[in-house]
Parts: C-alpha cells; structure tokens; sequence
DNA sequence: ATTAGTTGTAATGTCAATACTTACAACAAA
DNA sequence: TTTGTTGTAAGTATTGACATTACAACTAAT
C-alpha cells in the first residue's frame, strides 16, 4: 500500500511554475506536459493547491503562479493540500472489549503508530519548495 | 490513504498468542473472537507470520505458538511480513525527459521521500512485541 | 460584441486492493 | 475413523486512483 501519486504530481507541477514563470504562460496543458499526465488532473489538484492559498489560478484566459515565495512553501503544506488527514494505519473496527488484548490495542498500539507519523510530518516540513529548486542541475 | 489493517490485525494477533498461550488453544477461531474479523482473515495472516518465522501452526488439531520471546519481534518484522516493499508514494509514470523539472522530479524527490520512509521504518524497529505487553492493562 | 483559449467540474470507465464470506480438501491427534 | 482445525481457492462488494470526454463559465484581445 502507498500514498497516491497526488504529491509527487502537486510538487511537479509548482517546480514547473517556479522555474518557467517568467518564459511561458503556465496552463494546465503545459503543466501536463511536463508531468505526462491528463491536464483535467493538473486542474483537481491546481484546484487543491489554490483552496490551500499556495497558488493563484487566473480563470478565463489561464496561468498559475505562485502565492509565496518557494522557501516558504514546505512539503506538508503540499502535503495537507493534496492528501486527507488520516490515520497511517486502518484499525479493525470490531476488536472485542470484553477480551484484554481486545479493549487496549488501539490505545497501545494506535499513539505508537500517531508518532511515528508525527515524525513523518515534522521531515515534510523540513523540505522547502526551494530546496528541490536548488537541487535541480544548471538552474 | 492509509495502510491496509493487516499490521494492526496482525499485532493483536501475536499478543493474544503472547497473553493467553498457557490458558487455551489459540486457534484461528480464538483469535478472530478477539480481533472481531473472519478467521479467514486471522489464517491469511498467520501464515504471513509463519513465512517471516515469528510463529508455528500447527496444522490438523490447531494451535499457534510464537517462534521468538516477544523481546525479540520489532512491529518492523510485523510490518515487512504482512506489508508489500515498495516506495511510500506512488510516482506518476511518465514524466517528460525533455523537460529540466521532468527529467530531475524522480531523483532529488525519490531520495527525501525515501529518507523519510527509512525512518518510519527505524521507529517500528524500536518498538518490540514485549513494550506492548508491558503497556496492556494489569497483566 | 464576438471570438479564442482556458479553467472548473461533472460524469463515466477501467483497474487494483481491501475485506468479507462460503466452501472444501488436507491434516493431525484422539 | 472421527473430530476439529488449517490452508486455500473462489466469488462478491466496496473503495480509491487515474484517465478521459464533455461542456458551461470565464477573461482578455480583437
């Protein structure tokens, strides 16, 4: 099991702004074209990243831009914007609450699994949009 | 998206061997009373627990039995017997090679994504079957 | 105003994974 | 030989990801 493809397409799509802002217009269809994916999903999670203040989308004529600079712009904040917050893990549902075992493991087992994705979260944030700018070759 | 509940299942499923193995015969029956799943269920990931070693069943008069003490099970030897490796974001397939953000996205992102999965993978290591034994109530 | 190009969104289809259930052959011990 | 259990296969339902088609709403330029 592995998270979508929503990140890894939503942080594509704002290097693309960054680094071609100033030479083209950047539609869905450009976007699309440099990810290799449909534009229709370029526009959902455009759609996303902009209900999260991270981008401006210009109706009618098109164009995305940026709505922060890149350094202020963390993988969570991406993150947050494209995925549902949710446990890691699915739990069962029925555990029996008349057996030992039964009544206790969400509580053992559930906050040992909540930091673990705690921690996942706080190495998102580490990682700013200008850090994989800076990471990109001759640029 | 989330993990699937197979590692949650299969934790209750070592503890209830952990805790009640001196008092019943653990069949598959037994422990899907405490989890509050089909046996079948409980079967699959037995004998997912039995390909990594941690467990024995016995098969024709019933019975599982852990292989190890619980000080030496890490939910990471869970996790890996119960849960396919792969990268923990999916990556869109096709970005574009002609493109400087296309051709770089796998490789300076891939590699922060994969930090953070060896992480999380070296916080289920520190956590054995016996810690969640000591945190279950008056046992 | 009208046109051209784009966005926003709905509807639909395909595919894969999870989870549940029924069914039954293989098995081990009494 | 009987009894209870394991190991698996098969079938169903549900969900989510992703792709695609279609089109109304919008904006700027002509």
């Amino acid at each position: 099991m592995q998270f979508s493809s929503r990140l890894p397409i939503a942080v594509h799509t704002l290097l693309v702004i960054a680094v071609f802002k100033d030479q083209y217009k950047i539609t869905s269809d450009f976007i699309a074209g440099s990810v290799g994916v449909n534009p229709v999903i370029v526009r959902n999670v455009l759609g996303q990243l902009k209900s999260a203040n991270l981008v401006e989308v210009t109706a009618g004529i098109g164009g995305a831009a940026l709505n922060r600079p890149p350094a202020e712009i963390t993988l969570l904040d991406v993150f947050r914007a494209v995925e549902v917050d949710e446990d890691l893990f699915h739990f069962h549902e029925h555990p029996n609450p008349d057996c030992l075992v039964g009544k206790s493991i969400h509580n053992i087992l559930g906050t040992k699994l909540d930091d673990i994705k705690k921690t996942a979260e706080l190495q998102l944030k580490s990682i700013t949009l200008q850090s994989l700018l800076d990471s990109l070759p001759n640029k």
